[in-house]
DNA sequence: AGCACGCCGACT
DNA sequence: GTCGGCGTGCTC
């Protein structure tokens, strides 16, 4: 028997399968899907089996190495779906296959020294003895630990004295408890107990417990002696007379565990819901694999709908994955999953642990749950019989994954859902207008709520001229109308949220003299002034440096700060308004694990009057006390150099609004912009989805965007400008002489940023209908660069990008 | 991705 | 003469 596997290499050199000898005792236990390790020329690697088959086309093999898992990592639906990932996305397929694992399947690569020549160790490397005194050392560790030793060790190994075995380390280890249980059956363990000897009072105690539970299942030590309050040492004579029997159990790291709740059920709904909800049912009953696109206003019970279809996949035996941005899983979120379903839902957010994640995707692929609840990745979740996919704010930029593979996770999901013949459901308050676009073509089905959930109207927006602030004489942040409504919050005991895209104090530093702004000296951009420490720091790379006396460039020292950060709002409240409580929640002040959490805690505890945040406050917050909505900046990301740009604001204005007003007491919202005219303010102001839409798409067909036009991003990095530049050249013209006349080439350009950690970037775009083409030669482009490109050049390519900087 | 092989320059 | 730089090519 031959194994196909695919190295854990994501390299397109190595980007096939290679053949590998069965050894016969595992004919039977070795299944396609399963890892294994191989060796691979020199080394020891860890591989994906891909394929069992009987012929190869080589002569000699070498054999598979070891056996990792019990059972397969991957289904067959999971392999094809990677093989899929790595055509369309142009991505390695190992890369695919990493991606939908949890990240404690990924190996780690040890070299072993061995020695070889224990009389010459000791004769010609005495200060090596120390080292090799216990078990193998790892080199890993001496490079780190002992890096004084690393010449001789080096030349031991050429001299053969030591020689270096690979180890390939699988982290994904089931944690297990010790646990015990009856050896006898229940008769006997009675006949055990009268027999006792009177002293043995704690031997009774242990059996007249497992009289009651007798079963042949095993119970954790720990949880006898600990929640039962047993003696471990009566268990243990116990075991040695034979009574009972040693064994492990799986320890469940259930990170929700403990937590009562009372359970929830359905809710009735409304009429505009139960439309809604119909065709979805349909859908799931008639395993029809149809996209609807559900778009309903903040507050239209959207959750409530999901819930409901997601307990009808469950009745009819099928499991549901729910995704949800990052941001917006938050333990509110879980919990009204966890209420509703309770046991049968698995959460996976990047605040679990690894060996937290692991647990969780073991749930689901062992069938323990049937709800996956999770951030872009869980549209991976290893279901055997999916019933229905939901992508809540299906508009969110965070679906997409910046790195290899470069998957949408909405493109993913309608893939699966093909594959398991069951819809998808996206959310939104503000689809992205591709999905959009797709319901009005009916590629889509849309499914409109129109009216709140409690039939609260929709807070009134008013948008504030700042350039007329400037012209009267205001330079503050906040605009006289923001200011008194402020004041109003404060006196009354209501809450305020305010909303700033930008952390940090000022966002440049400039010199009044000869006019330098301060810029990291790895990206080209400038420096943001972070007053806690006097620093500036690079908002890209990390880099920080304190703030120079003087310019650098010519010496004046008359540097000033420009621009508004989070911080800066804060000490210009703690001045205009000392006696206000204000949170500030950005990446600075929610970078500690439950950060983000807490300090909302705090806020819905009413602990403070004023919330100040960036993106991370938009979504999802639900404080009845909140009246009020400040959006300082409206225009803040309005001018980047994105063709997105005002969809993206639109739909955080219109997210941000969303926070006011929605429980009893009226909310309204403040927008202060300096383009008040701007068809995003003013639309998302007046809670008009249709007329931004409409007028978006004019814009986008004038110019050629999404969703008219399909864009393929193609990004070239170097130390040296002019390599990046070459190599972008070479590709550009390679793209114009093999594409139809019909696609769009443009560049190679100089992105907004220039610079990134001290490589230099180029871009080339393509705007494309149809180019059947395309893929093959991205396939090239993509191969040959990687090749010839040893020597520093980094190309990356991105079909359908979200993010164009 | 590693790693060996191989071909050129600066040293013991 | 040899050590070692990194360009090229292979891994079942």
């Amino acid at each position: 028997m031959i194994a196909e596997v695919f190295v854990d290499i994501p390299a397109a050199p190595v980007d096939r399968a290679f053949d590998y000898l069965v050894p016969e005792d595992w004919i039977g236990t070795l299944q396609i899907g399963m890892r294994v390790t191989v060796p691979f020329g020199t080394t020891r690697r860890l591989g994906f089996v891909t394929q069992l088959k009987t012929e190869t086309a080589f002569e000699h093999l070498k054999a598979l190495d070891a056996l990792i898992d019990p059972q397969p990592v991957l289904t067959d639906e999971l392999l094809n779906l990677g093989r899929w990932l790595a055509d369309t996305t142009l991505c390695p397929t190992v890369a695919a296959y990493q991606a939908m694992l949890p990240a404690v399947m990924k190996a780690e690569y040890r070299k072993q020294l061995i020695i070889l020549d224990e009389a010459r160790l000791t004769h010609d490397f005495p200060e090596l003895q120390r080292v090799f005194a216990g078990v193998a050392p790892e080199w890993e560790t001496l490079v780190k630990e002992a890096p004084q030793l690393l010449k001789s060790l080096q030349k031991a190994l050429n001299e053969k004295v030591i020689i270096v075995r690979q180890v390939v380390k699988n982290q994904a280890k089931i944690k297990e408890l010790p646990a015990c249980r009856p050896a006898v059956p229940k008769e006997k363990l009675h006949a055990a107990l009268e027999a006792l000897d009177a002293r043995s009072q704690r031997q009774k105690d242990v059996l007249a417990f497992f009289e009651q539970h007798a079963s042949d299942t095993y119970i954790a030590l720990k949880e006898l002696t600990g929640m039962h309050q047993l003696s471990r040492t009566a268990i243990h004579r116990l075991c040695e007379k034979g009574l009972l029997e040693l064994g492990k159990i799986e320890a469940k790291r259930d990170p929700y565990a403990g937590k009562a709740r009372n359970q929830t059920h359905k809710l009735p709904l409304t009429q505009e819901q139960r439309a809604a909800l119909t065709p979805i049912d349909t859908a799931i009953t008639q395993e029809e694999s149809r996209v609807f696109l559900c778009h309903g206003v903040t507050g239209s019970g959207k959750t409530e709908i999901y819930l409901q279809a997601i307990e009808h996949v469950i009745t009819s035996g099928k499991q549901a994955i729910v995704l949800v941005p990052e941001i917006a899983l938050t333990p509110q979120m879980v919990e009204r999953f966890k209420r509703r379903f309770g046991e049968a839902v698995a959460v996976l957010h990047s605040g679990l642990s690894k060996g937290e994640k692991f647990d969780e995707w073991r749930k689901i692929r062992n069938g323990q749950v049937s709800v996956a609840v999770g951030a872009r990745s869980a549209v991976f979740a290893p279901f055997q019989k999916l019933g229905l996919i939901i992508i809540d704010e299906e508009h969110e930029s965070s679906y997409k994954q910046e790195d290899q593979p470069r998957y949408h996770a909405r493109d993913v999901a309608v893939h699966r859902a093909r594959q398991h013949h069951c819809p998808v459901v996206l959310g939104s308050a503000t689809p992205s207008l591709e999905s959009f676009a797709r319901s009005q073509k009916k590629v889509y089905t849309l499914l409109t709520l129109k009216e709140r959930f409690n039939h609260h109207p929709l807070p009134p927006v008013s948008i504030v001229d700042m350039r007329e602030e400037m012209r009267s004489g205001n330079h503050t942040v906040f605009s006289g109308t923001l200011f008194e409504k402020l004041k109003e919050r404060f006196v009354r005991n209501e809450q305020t949220v305010l909303f700033l895209n930008r952390r940090g104090f000022s966002t440049f530093v400039m010199c009044r003299s000869c006019g330098t702004v301060i810029k990291c000296p790895h990206c080209d951009i400038s420096l943001t002034y972070h007053r806690e420490g006097n620093l500036l720091k690079c908002h890209y790379c990390g880099y920080q440096q304190q703030v120079p006396e003087t310019c650098p460039s010519c010496g004046s020292d008359s540097l000033r700060y420009f621009g508004t950060g989070t911080q800066k709002v804060e000490a210009e409240l703690a001045r205009l308004l000392p006696e206000a409580r204000v949170i500030r929640m950005d990446v600075d002040t929610t970078r500690r694990k439950g950060g983000h959490e807490k300090l909302l805690r705090a806020f819905g505890d009413q602990q403070a009057d004023i919330l100040l945040g960036t993106q991370m406050i938009a979504k999802g917050l639900d404080f009845p006390k909140v009246t009020l909505v400040g959006v300082l900046a409206a225009d803040s990301m309005l001018h980047l150099p994105d063709f997105r740009a005002s969809e993206k604001t639109f739909q955080l204005l219109t997210q941000v609004s969303g926070r006011a007003g929605r429980h009893d007491l009226p909310g309204e919202v403040i927008i202060q912009t300096y383009t008040p005219e701007h068809y995003a303010v003013v639309d998302a102001s007046q809670h008009d989805y249709l007329r931004f839409y409409q007028e978006e798409m004019q814009i986008r067909y004038r110019r050629g965007y999404p969703p008219f036009y399909y864009l393929v991003l193609i990004n070239l990095t170097h130390p040296e400008p002019a390599k990046a530049a070459e190599a972008a050249e070479r590709i550009a013209a390679a793209l114009r002489r093999h594409l139809s006349p019909d696609a769009l080439i443009y560049g190679p350009v100089v992105p907004a940023i220039a610079r990134i950690k001290d490589r230099y970037r180029y871009q080339c775009m393509v705007k494309y209908k149809r180019e059947s083409a395309l893929l093959p030669l991205l396939r090239k482009i993509n191969s040959h660069f990687r090749e010839t490109g040893k020597n520093g050049l980094q190309l990356s390519i991105d079909l359908n990008p979200v993010v164009l900087m």
